[in-house]
DNA sequence: ATGACATCTTAAACTAGGTTAAGTTCCTTT
DNA sequence: AAAGGAACTTAACCTAGTTTAAGATGTCAT
């Protein structure tokens, strides 16, 4: 279970024995179900969640309701409502399972432990958000400069996984675009 | 000079006097005219920049031409392409002075050296990396669902001191419009 | 199997924002 | 002071994407 989470730290740090085990006590086990909530505001984002098995979606709730999503998290992916999660404040975005996941999760204060018990954590958390960073550029240049069809074939590369595993209307959404239209683009390009 | 990097990098963490000798060392002052480009594809980008005093920009340009910029940096901000910078590929955005500016850069080597030997500084850039992915997500939300009007009334107060100092072909590219459109905007909004 | 509800498609009417183009104001350079 | 160019405005026309609405298809629980 946590094998898949040390795995994936080592991409980047290496780890003796008693911090595995450290990180491994401070990692807690969750198992939801499809449709359940993992953040829903006004409530403070308890944990970093990372996924295991499965596929969470983080997304904005605008004020005529509709829903926009910010990114997919399938197996390995890391997500939160950082600024909630950080600083403490009421969230703002929804995370909510897409399909029956498996979780590993980290309050607060068990990471700020574990940050200064094993410094080189910091590293591996820079490099992730950096890695972060340059997607969240990529996807705004794609959101100013590209047209739907382009979008689309970009989210194709990005999430290769996922295309078969999600409901249309929600690729409409991370695309920003509504799901009538998508439907029209789509049979476009298959044509 | 390079007393404003200091303060800033006190505002997360401590720091003794050797280690701000060995940051000020670390850190090489440049200074550079309004029309400078300080990194140009496919420039490798050879420096993480902090501002000091006056103003860059980091856009891309795309295959019309059209220009699309991701960041304003004033007085105290750090940019740089990320990807370039971090592995050493070809850049892909421009960083350009908007004003005669002044810089305190540090290349990918110095940097590497400095967070090994001064390893809190990791978690300075964590910070600075989370409040950057912070700010992207709300961008991209922005751009998916809020009008025109709504993202320029953003844009100021996020950068209230850019308002003046830049000209307005230049926010129309930040918001993601064109300079036409955007003067039909500011019209309306003013009556 | 049946109903109930979610998802996907198509199409017509509409709107935000783009394009083109002409005119105006402001800056710079001489 | 004059000329030239860059930045800003306005307006007419164009297009990508939205809205509304209806019908078609799928999926799940009973």
């Amino acid at each position: 279970m946590h094998a898949v989470l040390l795995q994936e730290l080592k991409k980047h740090i290496n780890l003796t024995a008693d911090e595995e085990e450290l990180i491994t006590t401070s990692f807690r086990h969750k198992k939801v179900r499809k449709g359940q909530f993992l953040v829903q505001p006004p409530d403070i984002a308890l944990y970093e969640h990372f996924v295991v098995s499965g596929c969470l979606m983080e997304y904005y709730l605008d004020d005529n309701g509709t829903q926009h999503t910010l990114i997919f998290a399938p197996e390995r992916w890391w997500t939160t409502d950082l600024n909630s999660f950080l600083k403490k404040e009421e969230s703002r975005y929804y995370i909510e399972a897409l399909e029956d996941t498996e979780l590993l999760v980290v309050t607060r204060e068990a990471l700020d432990k574990l940050l200064k018990e094993i410094p080189l954590l910091n590293n591996y958390f820079r490099i992730l958000y950096q890695n972060a960073i340059m997607g969240l550029e990529e996807r705004i240049l794609n959101v100013l400069s590209s047209k739907v069809e382009e979008r689309y074939l970009r989210f194709l590369k990005k999430y290769p996984q996922l295309e078969n595993r999600l409901p249309q209307y929600l690729i409409a959404s991370y695309l920003g675009v509504t799901p009538e239209f998508f439907s029209r683009v789509k049979s476009r390009i298959h044509r």
